[in-house]
RNA sequence: GCGCCCUUAGCUCAGCUAGGUAGAGCAACUGACUCUUAAUCAGUGGGUCGAAGGUUCGAUUCCUUCAGGGCGUACCA
């Protein structure tokens, strides 16, 4: 065993080390084990049991009126801070919703509940009991005449001035980030309150949530690089899922007519302050729909969940002032490829001549396709208020209906904010013989063209319709303000340790 | 994948330019302290300086390789 201990140490990187440092006994460790051992001691359970405090500490704090003391006031959560001295102390005690100053006294506690009280170290789970006031100094505090341990810390918390400053840390281990940064918890709990946001919106609107399948036999729906996974009583290669589109446009072949889907799609390809190879997408389909009614679905989740959680429209992202208001700006794709990169997309010798001009490497690309590229490179970053981009060729849109005085031209729109490629959109390609034909003539190969299965849906009679893709992360990150895709992510994909 | 940068005590950071085996603050430990809030005061302990190899009398410092991370870039209808 302790041979063991010593390999994986042995060439370690600090990280490591240092994680299996934290596994194995140290003097820090030690001290706290010690003092637990004092604690069962004294014939008290460190590990607690179920606690009903008088209400979260953010609700306590509102209920000071009027210098009158609240007797009877129960709180429990972490002890972030401890100044003792001699006979008194003074803790905090942080949960979910705030912070409030403890008093301890020995005078008050009592002999025991002191002795104990000298055993705690930062980062303990406690409750206390006694007296809601205020000190000399006006702190809001309560004057304990009860402790009870609800959960002892053997490890230390991050320093408590500066924080956690290690962003590898942050991310691996993100409890330690979550306790000691009120922004970290600001942002997941605005995160989950965006969903919740966007659920009730399309709950009431007549939509339904539904689960599709996460492994796919047929990666389609999207043109990623997916990952692989294995089946062993079927002998099945399978595919983690791109996009959840066919299942769900299946769903209105079966008359459900209005769903939506708000969950993690998988793509094996790089990693970036934008992209985690597992991120979560909103997907909504609307039997009877088209491009328009999803434009302003769109303005209305966005600017909706704006308001809902951060109380305005106007928001800062990345230091620009951002107003989600709707009506949002719309731009046609060529006008936006003449606009910032000067080029017209059909024109192949302008468009190369771009490509070469910014690096972009054509070998095996169609002159639509490069034209793409020149897009991503010249017109994204422009698009900083919230815009809408209208009618990409039809050529890299193959799942959309297309203009009926122009077939190159897909009924398609991708919602830009602050930069960001946030929504994609189109009146759905309802024609199973069309939608047969395009993936034919999809170039490079996309694995969706072989989903025969999908076609004979739409052979059954989709209704025509319209459909959504949002972003979830990058919504977060445009709203939260935050640059790093990860900052939004609790638990985003790393190296593993060993 | 490619380029540049980073890795020193549990945490936050100095030190390396010009090689002589390490310092501070917080945290920890001992003591004092009944209104503190980055509490204060006195004292103590804690590091094979990411790993391996090389140059050297001598490497945390210079070189090479590797690992992990960061930034940029590429890939990403």
């Amino acid at each position: 065993m302790l041979k063991q201990i010593i390999n994986v140490t042995a060439g370690a990187s600090p990280r490591e080390r240092s994680l299996n440092g934290r596994l194995m006994s140290d003097k820090l460790r030690d001290d706290r084990i010690a003092k637990l051992e004092k604690i069962k001691a004294l014939s008290i359970d460190p590990w607690g049991r179920r606690y009903e405090p008088t209400a979260p500490i953010a609700d306590i704090r509102g209920m000071y009126h009027d210098e009158r003391p609240v007797p009877g006031v129960k709180v429990v959560g972490r002890m972030i801070a401890n100044r003792r001295q001699g006979k008194l102390g003074f803790i905090n005690i942080q949960d979910r919703t705030g912070i409030i100053q403890g008093m301890m006294r020995l005078d008050a506690l009592g002999e025991e509940a002191y002795s104990l009280y000298k055993l705690l170290d930062v980062g303990d789970i406690i409750a206390i009991e006694g007296e809601l006031g205020t000190t000399r100094t006006g702190e809001l505090t309560i004057f304990a005449e009860k402790l009870i341990i609800m959960s002892k810390s053997l490890r230390p918390m991050p320093e408590k001035y500066h924080g956690l400053r290690d962003i590898e840390i942050r991310y691996r281990q993100r409890y330690l980030d979550l306790i000691s940064s009120e922004e970290s918890r600001r942002t997941f709990i605005n995160r989950s309150l965006i969903i919740r946001h966007i659920r009730k919106h399309l709950d009431d609107d007549g939509f339904i949530e539904v689960e599709t399948p996460m492994m796919h036999t047929v990666a389609g729906g999207a043109a990623a690089v997916p990952f692989t996974t294995h089946h062993k009583a079927l002998d099945l290669d399978l595919f983690l899922r791109i996009a959840p589109e066919l299942h769900l446009k299946r769903l209105l072949v079966g008359g459900l007519e209005r769903v939506y889907e708000i969950n993690r799609n998988f793509r094996n390809e790089g990693i970036s302050q934008r992209h985690n190879p597992e991120f979560t997408m909103l997907e909504l389909y609307q039997a009877f729909g088209d491009l328009d009614v999803m434009m302003d679905l769109c303005e209305a989740l966005v600017s909706g969940c704006a308001q809902a959680v951060m109380g305005t429209m106007k928001v800062t992202c990345d230091g620009q002032e951002i107003d989600l208001s709707p009506p949002w700006k719309r731009i046609d794709y060529a006008d936006a490829l003449e606009q910032y990169a000067g080029i017209d997309f059909r024109d192949e010798a302008a468009v190369m001549e771009a490509a070469r001009k910014h690096n972009i490497p054509t070998d095996g690309l169609s002159t639509i396709e490069a034209a793409d590229k020149v897009f991503g490179v010249t017109v994204d970053h422009n698009l900083v208020q919230p815009t809408f981009v209208l009618h990409h060729p039809s050529a890299l849109s193959p799942l959309s209906k297309v203009l009926d005085d122009d077939p190159e031209i897909g009924i398609r729109f991708e919602a830009f904010i602050g930069g960001i490629e946030l929504a994609n959109a189109y009146t759905e390609l309802n024609d199973p013989l069309e939608q047969a034909e395009r993936f034919k003539n999809q170039s490079g190969g996309d694995p969706g063209a072989l989903d025969g299965d999908f076609i004979l849906a739409l052979e059954h009679g989709l209704p025509p319709a319209g459909g959504m893709g949002i972003g979830i992360d990058r919504l977060a990150m445009i709203l939260l303000d935050k640059q790093q895709i990860r900052d939004v992510i609790l638990f985003p994909l790393l190296r593993p340790e060993s």
